[in-house]
DNA sequence: TTTTGTAACTTGACTAGTCAAATGATAATG
DNA sequence: CATTATCATTTGACTAGTCAAGTTACAAAA
C-alpha cells in the first residue's frame, strides 16, 4: 500500500515546504503590509516595467483572469498605475512603491535565503539550485500524458 | 539592483515549479473529477483514518477553518463521512472513495514521479530528496525573526 | 441543575486563484 | 461608414485558503 516512489516523496516535500514557507513569508511581510503574492508581482513589475498584463501573467504563472484581479487590488491600494495603451494596458509602479520595494527587497531576499543558508553550505545550495532548475525547465515543456 | 542570493534563486524556482506542477496535476486529475488538493487530503485520510479534523489539518498544513471548508465540500460530494464522536468529529472515507483511490493513486504517483524521472537519475533524485528534507525539517522549527 | 469553562468545529469577510463567457479597443473590409 | 474580426482585459461562479469571532458539545464546579 505504501508504494511511494522517490519522485512522489520529493513532490510531497516540495509541496509542503513551499506551502509552509509561503505562510511564513506572509507573516514576515505583514510588517510591510504586503503579501507574498503581492511582493512577487511588484518585483516582476519593477524589473520589467513598463509591461502588459499578458506579459506579467506569464512571468508569475497565473492566468489572465488571475492577474486582472490581482492588479485591480494593487491599483486600488495605489501600488501601481495602469493606462490603456493601444489594445493593451501598460503597468507601472507608483513612486511610493519604488521606495517601499527598496526597503523591503533586501529584507525579503534575506528572509528567503535563510531557509537554505541555515542548513546547506554554498556547494549544497548550488547543487540544489542546479537540480531544481533542470526539473523546472523540463516541466515547462512537458506534455500531459494522453488517454 | 540584481543582488539575488543563491537562496533567493532557489526559493523562486521552488515556488514557480510547485505552482506549475500543481496546475498540471489539476489538469491530470480532471479525468477522475478530483483536484490536487482533494487528492492530497483523501490520501491522508486513507492512511490515517479514522482521525479528527485537527489531526488532518496538521498533516496537510492548513488551518482549522481551511480543513473545515474542504471537508464540507468533500462530504457534500459523498467522498467522506464525518460523525460527531465526543467533542471531536471523526473522519472516514466512504466505500466508493476507497475504490476510486485504488485506481487513481498509482496513476497520480507515477505522474508526480515523472517530473523527476524524466531528467534526474536515481542518485540525483536521492540527493534532491535529502537536501529538501533537511530544508523542510529546518523550516518547521524556524522562528520568525523579531522586530 | 444552572453557571462556567474549554476544546473542536464553523462561519463571515477577505485574498488568490481557475475557467469560460462577456466586454472593450482597435483594425480591416464590404 | 457600418460590420466583422481579433486580441486584451474583465467578470461571474467557483475552489482553496487565511484570520478571528462565533457556535457546539461536553465536563466540572457552585
Amino acid at each position: 500500500m505504501r508504494n511511494n516512489t522517490i519522485g512522489s516523496l520529493i513532490w510531497l516535500r516540495l509541496m509542503r515546504f513551499t506551502n509552509q514557507s509561503n505562510q511564513m513569508s506572509n507573516e514576515f511581510l505583514k510588517r510591510f503590509d504586503l503579501t507574498t503574492a503581492q511582493f512577487d508581482v511588484l518585483m516582476q513589475i519593477r524589473i520589467y516595467q513598463p509591461l502588459t498584463q499578458m506579459e506579467l501573467a506569464e512571468k508569475v504563472t497565473v492566468t489572465q483572469g488571475g492577474i486582472s484581479r490581482m492588479l485591480s487590488r494593487l491599483e486600488k491600494e495605489g501600488y501601481i498605475v495602469r493606462k490603456q495603451d493601444w489594445k493593451t494596458k501598460t503597468i507601472n509602479l507608483s513612486a511610493k512603491t519604488e521606495a517601499i520595494l527598496d526597503q523591503v527587497m533586501p529584507e525579503q531576499l534575506a528572509f528567503q535565503s535563510s531557509f537554505f543558508d541555515d542548513v546547506l553550505n554554498e556547494e549544497e545550495q548550488q547543487i540544489l539550485y542546479t537540480l531544481m532548475t533542470r526539473v523546472h525547465k523540463h516541466s515547462q515543456k512537458k506534455e500531459l500524458p494522453p488517454k
